[in-house]
DNA sequence: TGAATACCTTGACTTAAATCAAAAATGGAT
DNA sequence: ATCCATTTTTGATTTAAGTCAAGGTATTCA
């Protein structure tokens, strides 16, 4: 019983369910199933036929895609209150990329029909559903843009500057991957980003100790994340 | 009083309406409002507030981003039917693109919350919106990878297979766009694209002349697409 | 028709980042 | 602790693609 009262707490706090009334939280509560992963586990395959969306509860899931020759790129980091796969649920069709549990991780599951049975009787929750695949369309075009328009230095400023502004700090920010998987998420490979890291750590711009990183000139790392070069 | 029975034809022939009943078909032309836009005019520009989003009668738009040294990289194309600058309907804030008209066009344009109302209240509308929003998630991810994970020429066979698809030949296709443009939006730069038309009509993959692209060997096009190395 | 402009191609060179290879560092598990 | 496995770093080299510069080919427009 009390695992229920918690499920119910977990899906009022998800922004995708944000505003809804309790009636309605209740109808979702009905249609959830928890699925738990433990690390590394495949979570879906590219090209597999879905039946739902997943939201995460704890834990993190990296969705990514991989070339023929085995190189991996992240598509996108999802932590806790995120939701993912709902690409298909509106598409039919097949998943378009790879999910995996990057930590242990429970996930709750919305199967297809009976999501969109909702969201057919719910106005606000189709409303905060568009808002949310906008959200997604802007960090794509965000990330296209990285990786056609700038070099990887401005692409790790720019990611370090999300993550400062994510943590709310203006000092140190902690990766919250290991520099393997932001290599990946930046478009490149770990010896690359470890030789980026090692320039930008020569030129006093950061501190780098393991996985937290000091911010030491906030100015020029905002100037190579906007131009791409550095201001000398 | 002819013009407006034209505006409703067109409107119901547009993807995201479809299905729809007349009377919300009615609905919808009282919000549209018409405008044109001359070739190479500027239809919007990041960063800029916006009211609402757009559909294509007739005309050609492209969606695109400009780095800070003014390449350009194209995110979309867009043609009769489709709508863009959806995502600012559902997030408020600022357009995270430009969009310029590649050829003279008609565009409706739908003022957001005139539509936001319509629909909360029809959820049919909800979901054809949220479909296609679905599949412009599909596009940017295969642009994505496309962009990390392929080079150039295997960009390039991928797009002519698409081209070929979209055109239902298998004998030879017409690029739609400028080759500097194709180029942007393969993201990379016109001397580039040129180098590997050159050296894919060398390998006897395709012939080019001018605009209509020969496909002399689709299997090894499809390879390249695929694996992005040559099959020797 | 011919000039003007935009578009496309080719060549020589530079450069950012990938690859290959191997050594160091880190972090669990026993 | 010590060992093992993974992750990270460093070095030498290659390579794809960008840059700069100059011609060539279309298109458009008067």
């Amino acid at each position: 019983m009390w695992l229920m009262e918690n499920i119910f707490n977990i899906i009022s706090a998800i922004p995708l369910f944000n505003g809804l009334p309790d009636d309605q939280l209740k109808a979702i509560r009905q249609i959830a199933l928890e699925k738990q992963f433990s690390k590394g586990q495949t979570i879906f395959t590219e090209g597999d036929e879905t039946k739902g969306f997943f939201v995460v509860v704890t834990g993190r899931v990296k969705i990514y895609k991989v070339s023929p020759e085995g190189k991996e790129q992240i598509l996108h980091i999802f932590e806790a209150g995120q939701s993912f796969g709902e690409v298909t649920v509106f598409t039919g069709r097949h998943l378009p990329a790879n999910a995996e549990a990057l930590a242990r991780s429970r996930l709750l599951f919305f199967p297809r029909s009976a999501f969109v049975d909702l969201v057919t009787k719910n106005p606000s929750l189709a409303l905060n559903m568009l808002a949310i695949m906008s959200k997604k369309l802007r960090q794509f075009a965000a990330q296209i843009e990285s990786l056609s328009l700038k070099e990887i230095p401005a692409r790790l400023a720019a990611y370090l500057l999300y993550l400062a502004k994510e943590q709310q700090t203006s000092e140190a920010v902690n990766l919250n991957v290991s520099k393997g998987q932001l290599a990946s998420l930046l478009g490149t490979i770990p010896e690359t980003l470890s030789r980026i890291f090692a320039k930008l750590s020569g030129q006093q711009i950061i501190r780098v100790e393991g996985s937290r990183i000091t911010l030491l000139n906030r100015q020029r790392l905002e100037d190579l994340a906007e131009y791409g070069k550095e201001s000398e």
